[in-house]
DNA sequence: AGCACGCCGACT
DNA sequence: GTCGGCGTGCTC
């Protein structure tokens, strides 16, 4: 009797196939659903797939069977594979590689080829190697009988590759092989626990219990004490080993009760949580008239249980985070859950506290610094429906939180948002706003400073304009003033790199006992060394960067691929000893202000001083409570911090940002330099804010000090229009990686003659070498284009020619091996 | 002759 | 992306 089959088209991450069918046999025993995962054989491969459509007929040829279907239900939802199907074509990324991206680490299933010696015959053995010298060391490494994997193998004898010579070994009869499937990485936790037996559960059998054993097992009775204490609480069951060290005793004692039916042994669940140092005075919090009319706006458009995008304009210091506190309360109350994302968890402990208090256990959080197990666990019990709030970065726009009511994106001008390292490149405030098309949820875009594509989105009313213009009672904006750098160094009335008004400044605050923030506007440490007798400049190996010189370490280290080098003695081109320091990174300005101001107590932040778990959070409760004079820091001391006690802010370079090569940098300049300054004075006492910089006639500065953000953005997408940037163009990236540097400059010229004559809805720039021309030993040629909104409105047709010239580009063979990075909306240009 | 390496097409 | 088949050129 034939059968009918059941077919699945299965999108198959890490390879650049189109979506493959399989056939699912009946002896797996589970119906397969779209959104579970497969396991199936690809080639000589087992690999885990996506399932994105089940179907009874197929008119493909040569179809093989599904090997293993792990997942009892879809672990994506309908919603989320509809919105990676939108993120695939607009940021022109794989759609298996995008599904992928919605889970965390850990969960895929792999092949693995497991290796064992067959033979112990010699003469045969050594006629298979003959003169091979890595089958001899593949052979050497077996013949002690261990059974090992194709990975471990290869690294013990270094080669790059053997499965040439496993291939022709096992040939020979020398070797078995076996496809193994290799369990995945990310695994619930389990520990042993400890509980009473049903029959053992009354305080009179427990007393008599008691009695009897006391004199012989005394250890025992600590263990049943133990848990009937608990038990009386509501508590069931306690972890072994906590019991076993509370009852003084080992483990024997456990087993004995267990031997004699009287307690049981069982695995328990264990959720891998992190536990938050940071830690602040509660406020006492009543909405303000402002906080009470977007609350109002926010939960009337919850309640209509409809999509709705806001852009909420709220000046630093006037409340968002209770608004969105508030609104969240409201979802849950009427059964919906939320979706928060933050630029960078470590950077937002006060935000992240104030959900936790406000939502206790069915609040999460999702970020980088999450371990395996963490962040499995996280995903997982969302997905469960333990938690109803997730708080994350960029990568927890896909938490699989069903029901969503409202999802909110704050600070949704930063950067972080943006993923740019792998596919997709895609931006998590604009695929937050999708989310909210597809789940029908309120979406809130959080900033006082937004990004110039939502002021323009709510301008055209895309988006619903929210304004929060005042800060919360009692807090005034602070005082900006600017230093002209260049005229204060001419009138002496500068040291190094601070002017004599900031000092005197910081010094009186210092009396006071008032806290300042000193800022850094510079991107990580731009101290190098410098040959005082000749030009040379210590470069890196791999890529076209200075090597910026780390003091502690007395090293010599490369900002973009990672490569150290110790520091030289003499110079390697001259030899002379006049080696110099040049620039200064936030290391240097904390020695400078040091011995500027000997009596201060500084507290240095950056990427360095944070890089260990938790030492962020430490650093902020010090600075809150045991009241450090000045934090001093990079990019993290503008983000998010509240510190009441904070009434001065000094920015050293207030023009560092403004002077990059990018069509963003005045936005970029504006929105670090307001968020900066709303550190200042937010408590009772007015705050003052210094920014030095010798560019002080540029127009950015102007609407800076007036804090005037409307007359900013005002002027600068006039700019953007004329110039035909971004949010008026669609900016596409295209970057072009090879060793060779002639094989990546003609890759990029072969591309772009591909696509330069469909440029009638798009503007090319010729290709051109990137600005930092080689990373990590490889040579980057860019293609710039910018692409008409109105002729090309969801990206369909740029995403079209994109293919047709990648398909074209790719069987050119001077093409070959080169590396094609597209990027759609970047916002690293460089 | 035997082996390494690069090229190329297939992978459901 | 990874694999196998095939051709080329190098070494013994």
């Amino acid at each position: 009797v034939p059968q009918a089959s059941t077919y699945i088209d299965l999108s198959i991450p890490g390879v650049p196939l189109p979506i493959l069918t399989y056939e699912v046999p009946e002896s797996l025993g589970r119906a397969p659903i779209a959104g579970m995962r497969a396991v199936v054989p690809l080639g000589k491969r087992i690999v885990t797939g996506f399932i994105t459509e089940v179907h009874q007929r197929t008119a493909t040829a040569n179809i093989r069977a599904v090997l293993e279907l792990p997942d009892s239900e879809a672990i994506m939802s309908e919603q989320i594979i509809r919105l990676c199907r939108w993120i695939s074509h607009y940021y022109h990324a794989p759609l298996g590689e995008t599904l992928k991206a919605t889970l965390p680490q850990g969960m895929d299933i792999e092949g693995e080829r497991i290796i064992a010696m067959q033979t112990a015959d010699i003469e045969q053995i050594e006629s298979a190697i003959g003169r091979s010298k890595i089958k001899r060391a593949i052979l050497d490494q077996l013949s002690t009988g261990e059974v090992i994997s194709e990975d471990k193998l290869r690294k013990t004898v270094h080669a790059s590759s053997i499965s040439a010579q496993l291939r022709d070994l096992s040939a020979d009869g020398i070797i078995s092989i076996e496809t193994v499937m290799k369990a995945p990485t990310a695994k619930v936790k389990y520990r042993k626990a400890i509980r009473l037996q049903a029959g053992w559960q009354r305080e009179a059998q427990i007393r008599e219990l008691i009695e009897l054993i006391e004199k012989r097992a005394p250890k025992q009775v600590n263990i049943i004490a133990l848990l009937w204490s608990a038990f009386q609480k509501g508590v069931v069951s306690l972890p072994m080993q906590e019991a076993i060290e509370s009852a003084r005793t080992g483990s024997s004692a456990v087993h004995a009760l267990a031997d004699k039916e009287i307690i049981e042994i069982f695995e328990e669940e264990v959720t891998r949580e992190v536990s938050i140092t940071y830690e602040e005075v509660d406020k006492e919090i009543t909405l303000t008239d402002e906080q009470q009319s977007v609350f109002a706006t926010l939960s009337a458009q919850i309640d209509a249980g409809e999509f709705a995008a806001n852009l909420l304009y709220g000046v630093t210091g006037s409340g968002k985070t209770q608004v969105y506190i508030e609104a969240i309360a409201h979802a849950l109350a009427t059964g919906m859950n939320a979706l928060v994302l933050v630029p960078e968890v470590s950077l937002t402990p006060q935000l992240v506290y104030r959900f936790r208090k406000a939502f206790g256990d069915e609040v999460t959080v999702m970020h980088s610094r999450l371990s395996i197990g963490e962040r499995f666990d996280a995903w997982r019990l969302t997905r469960e429906g333990k938690y109803r709030v997730v708080v994350g970065v960029r990568s927890a726009i896909f938490a699989p939180l069903d029901n969503l009511g409202i999802i909110i994106v704050d600070e949704e001008h930063e950067p972080s948002y943006k993923q740019s390292d792998q596919q997709p490149r895609f931006h998590a405030r604009d695929v937050a706003v999708m989310r909210g098309w597809t789940e029908s949820a309120v979406v809130v875009l959080g900033s006082a400073t937004p990004s110039a594509e939502s002021w323009h989105n709510a301008q055209q009313g895309k988006y619903q304009l929210i304004e929060m213009t005042k800060r919360i009672a009692g807090a005034t904006m602070p005082e900006i003033t600017i230093v002209d750098m260049i005229e204060a160094r001419k009138m002496s009335a500068a040291k190094g790199s601070f002017s004599d008004d900031l000092l005197a400044r910081l010094r009186s605050r210092r009396e006071q006992s008032e806290g300042s923030i000193v800022f850094q506007n510079r991107r990580g440490y731009a101290m190098h060394i410098e040959c005082g007798d000749c030009d040379y400049v210590p470069h890196c190996i791999n890529c076209s960067i200075t090597l910026t010189y780390h003091k502690d370490k007395q090293l010599l280290q490369c900002h973009y691929c990672g490569y150290t080098s110790r520091l030289p003695l003499n110079c390697p081109e001259c030899g002379s000893k006049e080696l110099h320091q040049q620039g200064s990174g936030t290391q240097r300005l904390e020695e400078e202000l040091q011995e500027l101001i000997p009596e201060t107590r500084i507290l240095r932040m950056d990427f360095d001083s944070t890089r260990r778990k938790g030492s962020h959070d430490m650093m902020l409760t010090s600075f809150a409570e045991d009241g450090a004079d000045v934090l001093l820091g990079t990019q993290m001391v503008a983000k998010g911090l509240d510190f009441d006690r904070v009434t001065l802010v000094g920015v050293v370079s207030a023009e560092q940002s403004l002077l990059m090569p990018d069509f963003r940098a005045e936005e970029r300049t504006f929105q670090l330099l307001t968020q900066v300054s709303g550190r200042s004075g937010r408590g009772a006492k007015k705050g003052e804010v210094v920014l030095q910089s010798t560019q002080t006639a540029h127009q950015v500065f102007t609407h800076i000090l007036e804090d005037d953000y409307r007359g900013f953005i005002t002027i600068e997408l006039q700019r953007r229009k004329a110039l035909f940037y971004p949010p008026f163009a669609r900016v596409v990236l295209i970057t072009f990686l090879d060793d060779n540097d002639g094989k990546a400059a003609a890759a990029s010229r072969v591309f772009a003659n591909l696509i330069e004559h469909k440029a009638d809805f798009f503007k090319m720039y010729p290709p051109q070498a990137a600005l930092i021309k080689r990373i990590n030993r490889k040579y980057r040629y860019q293609v710039f284009c910018r692409v008409d909104k109105q002729k090309d409105p969801d990206g369909l047709r740029f995403e079209s020619v994109l293919k047709a010239a990648e398909t074209e580009f790719h069987k050119r063979r001077e093409s070959r091996g080169v590396i094609v990075v597209i990027d759609i909306d970047p916002y690293n240009l460089m």
